[in-house]
DNA sequence: TGCATAAGTTCCTTTTTAGAACTTACATGT
DNA sequence: ACATGTAAGTTCTAAAAAGGAACTTATGCA
C-alpha cells in the first residue's frame, strides 16, 4: 500500500492517518489549538523547514482542516484557522496529550495542565461510551464489519 | 527542532509523537488492536516494505509500546503484542476511527462498527471530563502550565 | 536432497527532508 | 528616493528515509 492509496482504504483510521499521520501535521494541529495561526509563528515554533510547513499547511486546507483567512490587505495575508472540520480533531489531540502525560512525563510533572471550563476543574481526557456513557477499555470493544466495509 | 529532539520538547504531544507520529507506525497499531501480531501478517495487511516494518516494530519494542513474545523454538520467533503501555493508545485510535468515520466516509458508510461489550450496543467514543464527566468540545478547554513546563 | 516457512537483512533507486538563501509585495524611517 | 524591515512563501543542494526486490538464517517436512 503506497501512501496515496491510504485515503481510499476501507479503513476510517486509514483515511485519517493519510490526511494527519505525519509528525509535523500532529504539531501543526498542536499549534492551531493553541491559537497559532500564522506562517512564521508555526515555523518558529515548530523549528519545521519553510518548504515542509507550506506543504503540510496546503494539505490540511486542501483537506478542509484549516482555512485560509486575510487578515490584512497590501500585500494580502492568510492566517490558518481550524474548520469545524479541524476543531472535531480535538480528541484525537486530547487523547495524544494524554498519553504523553501518563507514559512519557517524567519526575517533573506535567508539562500542561487541561482545565474543562464547564466545571472549572482540572481534568483528564475519558473515552466514554456513546450510548451508555461509561467509560471504554481496549477489551470492551468489539469490532465487526459495517456497510462500507 | 528535529526528530530526536521531540522526546525531549516539553509537550506532552511532541513526546507522545515521537513514538508514533509515523503514517505506518499507527496502522501498525491499528492491527495491533485487531490482534494481529506476526511479522509477515503485519507486512502482507499493510504493504510496507519489511525494512521499515522491521524498524517500527523495533522502536515500538524498545519504547515499551510492543513485547515480542516468543511462540516457537527451533527456531525461535516471536510475535508482538500490545504491553499495557501500547494498549493505553486505544483512545488515540477511537479517537481517529471516529474523526474518519466522520468526515472521510462516503456514502458507502462506515467500514467498520464497534461495539461496547458492556452495554452491547454499536457506539461512538465520546471524549468527557474526568471530573464532571461532561462531554468535552474543544472549546471548552484552557491551557496553562503545569509543573513540567 | 529439495521445497516451504517466518523473520528479518541487504542492495540499489526514488522520494522526502533539512538547512540556508532568495523572491515578492508592500510599509516605514532617513 | 532609497535602504531596511516584514510576512509568506519558493528554490537549491546535500543528507536521510522509503520503496521494491532479492537474499539469508534456521528449521520442518516429503
Amino acid at each position: 500500500m503506497r501512501w496515496d492509496e491510504l485515503s481510499s482504504a476501507r479503513c476510517s483510521i486509514a483515511r485519517t492517518v493519510s490526511v494527519i499521520g505525519d509528525r509535523w501535521t500532529l504539531l501543526i494541529l498542536r499549534d492551531c489549538f493553541l491559537q497559532v495561526r500564522r506562517f512564521d509563528d508555526f515555523q518558529a515554533r515548530l523549528g519545521v523547514t519553510r518548504h515542509v510547513l507550506a506543504d503540510r499547511l496546503k494539505t490540511l486546507w486542501a483537506q478542509g482542516v484549516l482555512d485560509k483567512v486575510p487578515y490584512q490587505t497590501r500585500p494580502v495575508r492568510y492566517e490558518y484557522r481550524l474548520t469545524e472540520k479541524g476543531r472535531a480533531l480535538h480528541p484525537v489531540l486530547m487523547s495524544l496529550v494524554h498519553w504523553g502525560d501518563e507514559y512519557m512525563t517524567g519526575d517533573e510533572g506535567r508539562p500542561l495542565l487541561h482545565t474543562h471550563l464547564a466545571c472549572g476543574c482540572d481534568f483528564d481526557p475519558v473515552m466514554t461510551c456513546s450510548v451508555c456513557g461509561e467509560a471504554v477499555g481496549a477489551r470492551q470493544v468489539q469490532v465487526r464489519p459495517g456497510p462500507g466495509a
